[in-house]
RNA sequence: GGCAGGAUAGCUCAGGGGUAGAGCAGAGGACUCAUAAGCCUUUGGUCGGCGGUUCAAAUCCGCCUCCUGCUACCA
């Protein structure tokens, strides 16, 4: 890739929800972002990263709700939280703002007044389920009630957890709210649409331009482009935390029509503080704009986002940058595992650059989740950046720490800073592409062919002979100015140990040209150890620590949880001896159903049953269960028998197998019915 | 169900028609400047399976298996 003498680059993250703390999935995203800035900054390049807390919609109202407080307090006490997690960890963006700003607002009525204008708006009567107690209109997660298909109880408001089939909440048997518990009432509601269907032609072409990674491209083609867009819902009606919209009074702009939106207000803060002009950064084709996201939020981006921007007269996102999710040893970030790691908590145990360095070695430009292998972190710390890179620092600089650096770069250093300077190309075109992974490899291949040279050289046997303090000096010399620039190149990811080298060596590492020319003639300073290797048992105990604090934060939400079983029963009646699997799987366990059920008049614990297993397959069977059953209420229930049991001769007749139940007996006798979904037949394993 | 991505050494991954690679882990050795770091040597793989194209396939094509993700008030 051929890189212009001086690029300009607006560059941003996704704005982070206000309604929860930075943990280390988000940091993926703010990591690849900021090394990915640091990287242009150090090429010259004029770049300034913006970002904002994403503040407004129905889940920071209920938060601010529980905890009692306005939703201005709760947002002002979450960015600011988010932002020393951010700073923290070395993430710097020129400026963060708020999507509850003016400047937004204006914006928002900007690009609204220009969608109307282009005759995209249409009104549309929406029903939905309103609680009545709440007084609010409820969102489909906030609604759980009975499968209109299938009836099983209590499933999702948008589609049935037991058979598949998707619904409208409203379309729910005996719907609840989740927030109140009462049964929440139909009411219909305005709702105002943008039919991005008319700009399909312009966002096929958008989307299919190279502006996106290859698999999202596809992505949008096959599963939204390939059918005329649907009109994009883009209001709720009051109350809801955000916007009003200015020509339809009582409603509010949608939390994600404003959220894209935020960065450009929050570039316009920037500019009002900086002296700059909006158009500069927004309507002028020589800026580049490149926003970095999670896969989630893709269609936000790519289709309703580029919509608003192409209608309202601003620029296109030149590229946006498309990442996966953080996965843990393998598998999602889990609470009880202690693997849902905030980014306070790891700070109280880890340096911020281990975090910065692995994740750096794992991305890529590809949409692909990340692993974080708690195993391969401590590993790739200890070994690539202590072992290797430090190491040639730590173990040369005190050598030479009174003569400083030799006055001129030796001739004889075996080619090494050439041939590390050479390198510098296609490790800036992968940092470029955001292949951060190669960009690491070939730093650490270079680090490998550095410490030979030490080895080789001995410096510490030079030391003892005193003819060779030149040939020592020198030595040292090629050593601190490999390492140098290695830091150059290392520096998007470890601004701390580009400082560092920066003090040892007196020359702050400033740009990225540093690493083509060689520092000769200068003062060492005292070595002082630059990075710490990483120990293992402190992410033991963040992980435990995370664990537990999980544990008691889902207590606290989950009063009603807390059983309270006797164990009076188990250690009456203990579990039986061990059996294999072979001898329980002897017993042919069925469900069936009751189809018809009688008094034995002359039995006192008897009801006699035919069960029918499905088709015509029936069984009598007697059950001792008249003690706490009425026959006509067995008949039509579901039960579970004991099919492939001997038959067994009775006073009253045959019994072709038995029911299962459970409990002490007499009246305390509990029949087992399988859950909603099965059927008579089924086996039960 | 549909779609996308993936499967290469014990682990994490690179490579991508021409003798299978790196780091870490494992084994052996020499050294002792350095944060018990670093250096040298070395074990280890039918590149998920089956077919096809080709002089040649880990790589290209087809089918299959298994994982992961996504799946709009949609299929």
């Amino acid at each position: 890739m051929v890189l212009s003498p001086m690029r300009n680059l607006l560059v941003t993250s996704a704005l982070p929800y206000a309604n929860g703390p930075i943990h280390l999935g988000h940091l993926v995203e703010y990591l690849q972002t900021d090394i990915w800035v640091r990287y242009q900054k150090l090429r010259g390049n004029r770049c300034i990263y913006l970002c904002a807390d994403d503040t407004h919609g129905t889940a920071i109202s209920l938060r601010a709700q529980n905890e009692g407080r306005s939703e201005e307090e709760l947002i002002a006490e979450m960015s600011e939280s988010h932002q020393k997690d951010f700073a923290d960890f070395g993430i710097e963006f020129d400026h963060y703002g708020s999507t509850n700003s003016e400047a937004s607002r204006e914006i928002c009525h900007e690009i609204w007044a220009a969608l109307r204008e282009a005759d995209m708006v249409v009104e549309e009567e929406v029903e939905q389920l309103y609680d009545v107690e709440k007084g609010m209109f409820l969102a489909d997660r906030f609604v759980r009630g009975t499968c209109p298909k299938c009836n099983s109880p209590d499933q999702p408001g948008d589609n049935c957890d037991s058979c598949g089939a998707t619904y409208s909440p409203v379309e729910l048997i005996d719907p609840v709210s989740t927030l109140s518990g009462t049964r929440p009432e139909i009411r219909s509601a305005k709702h105002l649409f943008v039919q991005i269907e008319q700009l399909h032609g312009f966002l096929e072409e958008w989307t299919q331009s190279g502006t996106l990674p290859a698999e999202s491209a596809n992505y949008l083609k096959n599963f939204f482009l390939a059918e005329p867009l649907k009109d994009w819902d883009v209001s709720r009606p009051a109350p809801y935390f955000g916007f009003e919209i200015s020509d339809s009074p009582g409603n509010y702009w949608y939390v994600w029509f404003d959220a894209p939106i935020g960065y450009i207000g929050t570039t316009k803060e920037w500019c009002d503080q900086h002296g700059e002009q909006l158009a500069d950064w927004w309507k002028n084709e020589k800026t580049e704009i490149h926003h970095f996201i999670g896969k989630d939020i893709q269609y936000f981006h790519t289709l309703f986002w580029p919509a608003m921007l192409k209608t309202a007269g601003y620029s296109l996102p030149t590229k946006v940058h498309i990442h996966g999710f953080l996965t843990v040893d393998g598998d999602k970030m889990s609470k009880s595992r202690g693997t849902f790691i905030r980014a306070a908590k790891y700070l109280e145990h880890l340096n911020p650059s281990y975090l910065r360095y692995y994740y750096a070695t794992k991305l890529s430009a590809k949409v692909e989740d990340l692993d974080l292998n708690l195993e391969e972190f401590v590993a790739r710390v200890n070994s690539d950046l202590v072992g290797k890179v430090v190491n040639l620092a730590s173990r040369t600089a005190k050598f030479v720490a009174s003569p400083g650096l030799s006055e001129t770069y030796p001739t004889n250093d075996e080619g090494l800073f050439e041939k590390f300077a050479q390198q510098g190309d296609a490790i800036a075109e992968a940092y470029e592409v955001g292949n951060f992974g190669k960009a690491m490899r070939l730093i650490i291949e270079l680090a490998d062919a550095a410490n030979p040279y030490v080895e080789s050289n001995a410096p510490w046997e030079l030391r003892k002979d005193p003819e060779k303090t030149q040939q020592l000096q020198d030595v040292c010399t090629v050593a601190l100015n490999l390492f140098r620039t290695l830091c150059v190149y290392l520096s998007p990811v470890l601004p701390d140990l580009a400082a560092k080298c920066g003090e040892l060596l007196g020359d702050p590492i400033t740009s990225w040209d540093q690493s083509k020319k060689p520092l000769s003639g200068t003062p060492v300073a005292k070595f002082k150890h630059m990075m710490q290797r990483v120990d293992a048992k402190r992410i033991e105990t963040m992980i435990e620590e995370s664990a537990a604090e999980n544990e008691a934060a889902a207590a606290a939400t989950t009063p009603a949880l807390s059983f309270d079983d006797s164990g009076e029963f188990l250690s009456e009646n203990p579990i039986a001896d061990e059996i294999a699997f072979d001898d329980f799987a002897k017993v042919d366990l069925r469900v069936a159903r009751v189809v018809e059920a009688h008094e034995v008049p002359e039995a006192r614990k008897l009801i006699r049953l035919i069960l029918s297993l499905g088709g015509d397959e029936r069984r009598q069977v007697f059950a001792g269960i008249k003690a706490a059953y009425q026959p006509e209420d067995l008949v039509g229930e579901l039960v579970v028998m004991v099919a492939n049991l001997a038959p067994r001769k009775m006073k009253f007749g045959v019994s072709e197998g038995m029911i299962v139940a459970a409990g002490p007996g007499g009246k305390d006798i509990f029949v087992l019915n399988p859950d909603e979904g099965a059927i008579p037949g089924h086996r039960v394993m």
